[in-house]
DNA sequence: GTGAAAGCGCTAACAA
DNA sequence: TTGTTAGCGCTTTCAC
């Protein structure tokens, strides 16, 4: 018995809707379907209308599988992330989805959760799958797994920095232009004295805003002594202590600005145990813009990094590896975390240090 | 010239690296590869050691294009969801995607944002695919462009409500058990005035927890006024709307409970708005537990219905297409803004009751 | 401009 | 248990 022999299937079953039925059915071969479905022009109008008849008659749809594999384009784009929890991610993503759906592409989503392990699967899916271009949108390099796309020669595209390959690109994110204005409008307020709460020193956009915020301040003749910087960790726990820290001190800053809204977060609560208000008491400035920040109370005042632009940039990188992808920019938004610095110092209000923390 | 013609590609650059390159470096053919990827127990495991040897000595990684092509099976499964900026998709989508991932199969996203538009383009892209599967996760039914993936005999599943066929399933939420939970808490509180802000009427998940409401608080005595039910829509505006209406009212509720966190959201902003505070003069609940309640001041109170679930249950049953999904649990999580009820009518505080627009 | 036919890389009969 | 081989549905030469 021919098993899977097509001339054979002949059944009374209805015939597997493929482009063979749809040729026979409009009077001409496949290779003419073919191209009238991928809009080849050199087709006969007159053909390609009958042929565009019968698809839609029969409804047909392309297999994209059986397309992939002859033509050797998946028509995939994979996007690696890092840390799931962090609400940055969602609106990258989402971005990047409705990119790729835009120019035909389909996105396969990967995160890492800084975990080898899970990393080198993400490698292996997206390998796999045949992926035409990886976007490592982890802000900090993993390297050495990422070997195998590189070498594939599959183009890539990283945050800030990555390995200097001719299939990698880079998209720059402008911090100092969001911070700087920061910085002069927490000066035009008449703030003197900044704090700053860092993100974790190994990522590299941590260390970006860090440096763009202590030029802006040199810029504008403020001085930020050492102790008026705490090292977090982009989370809001981390916020929360940098705000505790920078309470403590003698003379405690009147505004403080964060390396990310997370942290922000945490400050936010931190800066309300410690029964002082915002921006009364003290100004806030977070950094990314996630959603959150515009429903939180008071609705913080952030910079904007537009995931959307960043997820753009990089479907438009991958697609043309040639191409340095633009720079993506950052921007003020001005909420309601700031204001003009209270005339008392912050740290003295008599307060009740653990008031709110179960109410 | 015989152009693809594998054997004539004899050039001296380094062959592709296929199942037959494979093959010819352990020795076997093809067909002993295969089984030895797909773990065919068949297969001598002396050989299969030496196969595996080859393949990692190689780096081989197979084409899960060609798999799916000849077997027929794409380990693509695909979700669909109605509002991308609702908060509550990210955990679902990323619950989704992990257990996907974590039986073998890769996700296809896509919204639809209640356009007729995008929904067609979107199943198109699942049939082109090939998925094996698609969640329709859109609180919300769009049936008729559905009927394509249905009539494909292609298993799917809804959350609530669904079109009765046998490739479909459905996800029953129990929004009783959690909103009669909240409304049992405030009762304990001493609240005997509830207002709910309800959610779009074409919803049924908006439906069920209005419904969810009203027995609730009958069971537990409490008499629900018409006027105690504002009619919202599930944004942080509506929310707002609501307030503002259940806040005019002669008799105000001292609590209030949202259908949704977003509602809450916009709900807190108003009362602070108002002049009043959470939960001193009035008590306040949300619905879905999306992250960003746990970071608002006061961390909103609220019912969890867990995306992760929902989205675990979806994986399962198409998976699973015969065995109905488990029901998904609601469940009260109290944080900081329900208390005991003011002696005070909250509408009568005097109040500016358009301070803070603009800070 | 159109058609015939050769495979893309793999799985699954079937034969051995 | 292993190998041979036919095709999965499509694109793309090449010849007409």
């Amino acid at each position: 018995m021919a098993t899977r022999k097509r001339s054979t299937t002949t059944a009374k079953g209805k015939e597997r809707l493929d482009i063979r039925t749809v040729a026979t059915a409009a009077g001409v071969s496949v290779a003419t379907v073919s191209r009238v479905m991928n809009k080849v022009p050199t087709v006969d109008p007159q053909l390609s209308k009958r042929v565009w008849a019968t698809v839609k008659k029969l409804g047909y749809i392309p297999n994209t599988q059986a397309r992939a594999l002859v033509s050797g384009r998946s028509k995939l784009l994979g996007v690696i992330i890092s840390d799931i929890t962090n609400p940055f991610f969602p609106e990258l993503i989402q971005g990047f989805e409705d990119k790729a759906i835009d120019v035909g592409y389909e996105t396969l989503i990967g995160s890492t959760n800084y975990d080898l392990q899970r990393m080198e699967h993400c490698v292996q899916r997206m390998l796999e799958r045949q992926v035409e271009g990886v976007a490592v949108m982890t802000f900090g390099i993993e390297e050495p797994l990422l070997e195998r796309l590189s070498s594939e020669g599959i183009p890539m595209v990283f945050i800030d920095v990555a390995p200097r390959k001719k299939n990698i690109s880079v998209i720059h994110v402008n911090y100092d232009q969001g911070i700087r204005e920061a910085v002069q409008h927490l000066a035009a307020l008449g703030h003197r004295r900044i704090g700053f709460i860092t993100g974790p020193p190994r990522l590299h956009s941590a260390n970006a805003r860090l440096n763009a915020f202590l030029s802006a301040t040199e810029r504008v003749g403020i001085r930020v002594p050492e102790m008026c910087i705490f090292h977090g960790d982009h989370t809001a726990e981390g916020g929360s202590r940098g705000v505790e820290h920078l309470l403590s001190i003698k003379q405690p800053p009147t505004a403080i600005m964060c390396s990310n809204d997370m942290s922000a977060l945490g400050a936010m609560h931190a800066i309300s145990r410690a029964g002082l208000s915002i921006p009364a008491d003290i100004s806030l400035i977070g950094f990314d813009d996630i959603q959150l920040t515009e429903y939180v109370l008071p609705p913080l005042t952030t910079i904007r990094m537009s995931g959307r632009d960043i997820a753009a940039s990089a479907v438009y990188a991958l697609l043309n590896p040639g191409i340095a992808p633009k720079q993506v920019e950052t921007n003020l938004v001005v909420r309601q975390t700031t204001g003009v610095p209270s005339k008392q110092t912050p740290g003295s209000k008599p307060a009740a240090r653990k008031s709110a923390d179960k109410a």
